[in-house]
RNA sequence: GUGGGUGUAGCUCAGCUGGUAGAGCACCUGGUUGUGGUCCAGGACGCCGCGGGUUCAAGUCCCGUCACUCACCCCA
């Protein structure tokens, strides 16, 4: 016997019953774009490789370091996306959806890809569910981007440790002379030199570094939201009403800052308090310019990622069970071998009739497979041998209650179908 | 990429100071005629992550390696 193989380093594989959960979960979060004028797009799983250097800024750990990049056999250098935004904007500038009707919005879910060391929610391949828009600044635009986060965790899945932190990173206005500031002040703080790199390639992120030693050095570093211009100031005012608006509680944060080169003005994080070091489960923002650096026209967009893999995690730490469908409603099982013909006909007629329907299989014992009706979950076990073939008719037992009747067969799909709905 | 921890049956783990493996759960089969969930009795399942070393002898000690895990970094 040769060696298993196993799942490629950071990845594991969704399987039953977690599966479930992550079913909902895609579904949970999908459910405000579609529910908000999204349409759902769905774009290569690679790109060529430019564009992500391109649109995500080659300053990035994730385009410096984190690219699943290779070359197919004619030479060209592809990637695995790395993240949902530059595939997703690239579609829809190719697709011409930046001259139609304005804001143009789509959702999608998909995976990407990052060579990362893995740990507790954090993987090589993960999965998002995404919104784009394109074509608005207009800030009620971010708000409802941001709801729409707030709604689906908070609400459709009930998560209660979530909290959406708020910040704007200004605009290629005010943006650079903040900076300018802050590197002058980094440069006076005592700082390794992984650090000091950063200062020069993106002093922002330096903010956000953790480490208690950094942070204390810090305390008096001067802030992006004390450092905007008037418009940004006036936008990011406005997001704020909107959302309080819109019922959706969040804290300002104003040393937020994101990974990616992109981001402009508004930028919100969906962190959650009962996952360890990796606590963001989404996270999005505006990108005015980026349009543009794509190739397109000189308009404003705004979108989110959502992490299924966190939320999934997130849900499991606050215990909240999500109503899933049984895997089976009915389970037929054969007395004997000879009915067994008759039991898989009757499966593929009530399946037909979309009646979730199990049987069982090998001609095991009937004490076996009125086991195997017990553990599917099922609610009715149908029971069916020769003394049924004889009449016509199969014996439904309710596997709750323990009773059974006779029911013809003609009239079992209408008698299921009325004992389920209750 | 940098540090710390762990690695024994499908799962959760036990195995003290070295003497060629155990429990619970799960699984399968029975407890006579066509009936599950409880109970009882049996059964199957382990190159003790992998490779090397020390030793008469290693799951148990040492080294390496891989995987998992936690944290930094990064981000979903």
């Amino acid at each position: 016997m040769s060696e298993l193989f196993k799942a490629p380093k950071g990845t594991y594989d969704v399987v039953p019953p977690f599966s479930a959960l992550w079913l909902a979960v895609k579904d949970a979060l999908s459910t405000p774009p579609r529910n908000s004028g999204y349409g759902y797009i769905e774009t290569p799983i690679f790109e060529d490789t430019a564009l992500f250097v391109r649109g995500v800024g080659e300053s990035t750990d994730v385009v410096s370091k984190e690219m699943y990049t290779f070359e197919d056999k004619s030479g060209r250098s592809l990637t695995l996306k790395p993240e949902g935004t530059a595939g997703v904007l690239r579609a829809m500038l190719e697709n011409r959806m930046d001259r139609g009707a304005l804001p143009a919005k789509v959702w999608y879910t998909g995976p990407h890809f990052r060579y990362e060391q893995p740990q507790s929610g954090r993987y090589r391949q993960h999965t998002q569910v995404g919104v784009e828009t394109i074509g608005s600044s207009d800030p009620a635009l971010d708000a409802e981007v941001i709801w729409m986060a707030h709604h689906a965790q908070r609400n459709i899945l009930g998560l209660k440790n979530v909290r959406i932190l708020v910040n704007s990173l200004g605009c290629h206005e005010c943006r650079p002379k903040y900076r300018e500031i802050l590197v002058k002040f980094l440069s006076s703080c005592d700082l390794d030199d992984a650090t000091r790199a950063k200062v020069v390639i993106n002093p922002l992120r330096v903010l956000d570094d953790k480490r208690e030693n950094v942070q204390n050095q810090l305390v008096d570093a001067p802030l992006m939201p004390d450092h905007l211009c008037e418009a940004c100031s006036e936008h990011h005012g406005q997001v704020l009403s909107y959302l309080d608006d819109l019922g959706v509680g969040y804290e300002q944060a104003p040393r937020l800052v994101r990974g990616l080169d992109y981001y402009v003005r508004t930028t919100f994080e969906c962190v959650h308090d009962g996952l360890g070091a990796q606590s963001a489960i989404g996270g999005g923002g505006r990108y005015d310019g980026l349009i543009e650096t794509l190739g397109g026209p000189a308009i404003g967009g705004v979108g989110f990622g959502l992490g299924v893999d966190r939320t999934c995690l997130a849900v499991q730490a606050e215990g909240i069970t999500l109503v899933s469908e049984a895997a089976a409603q009915v389970f037929i099982v054969p007395v004997d071998h000879v009915s067994m013909r008759a039991v898989a006909k009757l499966a593929s007629t009530l399946r037909a009739a979309e009646i979730n329907t199990d049987i069982a299989y090998d001609g095991r014992s009937m004490k076996a497979a009125m086991k195997s009706a017990d553990r599917s979950g099922a609610k009715f076990a149908i029971i069916l041998g020769e003394d049924e073939l004889a009449g016509g008719t199969v014996m439904v037992k309710d596997l709750v209650a323990g009773s059974q009747e006779s029911v013809p067969v003609d009239s079992l799909i209408d008698n299921l179908k009325a004992h389920l709905k209750t």
